[in-house]
DNA sequence: GGAATACTGACGCCATAACGCAAGTATACG
DNA sequence: CGTATACTTGCGTTATGGCGTCAGTATTCC
């Protein structure tokens, strides 16, 4: 499986955590995720929990065959399925525990990283990877 | 094949399990976040806390301007952000909490989903909403 | 009123990717 | 062997969406 499910370790630091953040928000999972079509079949999978073949899957979304083949790669390589060939038939398995850890892994990261005070207003505002021209004004 | 994917009987308590996660894997968010340069937008939002106008955020980010003020509109649109018009500038923020929560909410819709004793083999097994054609085997 | 500021919307260009079909590959079975 | 099954991959079409430009709207300030 994919990277994106490991914990980074995180030192109790500002950058640190906006690190974190940020991986977390890789896109090529969530672009995964964000595709209606994808969606459905990965939560086929969560629902039904066991490994199923791509003529499963297919018959049971009702879609086009190679296109359920096309999306089940995808998801795998985004890290958000396991597949396990055997014989001829590709296994495809949601490991539901490890996508409800990466979810509550990115709330996390959101709590830790927002100012719970708010920000700063006129200055040391580290809202931004790396620009100090505009500090300033707020509503 | 795949007695799994039939569902003879849905329980009520199951279906609305499913309708929820369904609901919170609604793409529009996901698609949302699933872009670059709105994650970057986003980041720099959470990391600051308090409101930004279109002009702050184009400035901290480096990004053109109106593209800036379309992705922040699409961010607003899908739930991500709040927007406050006072004067002739608009106030962008982001709501970590509410965002936090949302993935808190998707992570327990998975958990609670997920068949956590394995998926019936052969009989009763409604991972899917509506196909009861095929029998079959299981790896 | 007129100019400046802050944003929105419309147009077109282009890259990416989904879709469907069909051909190709790999494995099992008789 | 040859055939059937189970996927994978390539190709052309279509659709979606990001990007840049520029014109338009709304509000404030002089």
């Amino acid at each position: 499986m994919a990277s994106v499910f490991q914990h980074p370790k995180t030192p109790k630091q500002a950058s640190r955590k906006r690190a974190r953040f940020d991986r977390l928000l890789e896109p090529e999972m969530l672009k995964a995720l964000a595709e209606p079509t994808r969606a459905q079949i990965l939560s086929c999978l969560l629902k039904c929990g066991r490994p199923c073949s791509v003529t499963e899957v297919a018959e049971c979304c009702s879609i086009d065959f190679s296109m359920v083949a096309r999306h089940l790669s995808t998801l795998a390589r985004a890290g958000l399925l396991s597949s396990e060939k055997k014989g001829r038939t590709v296994w495809y398995q949601a490991d539901a525990p490890a996508l409800a850890t990466y979810f509550r892994d990115l709330a996390d990261a959101i709590d830790e990283l927002s100012p719970q005070d708010g920000c700063p207003t006129d200055d040391d505002c580290d809202c931004c990877p790396s620009d100090a021209s505009t500090k300033g004004s707020t509503p």
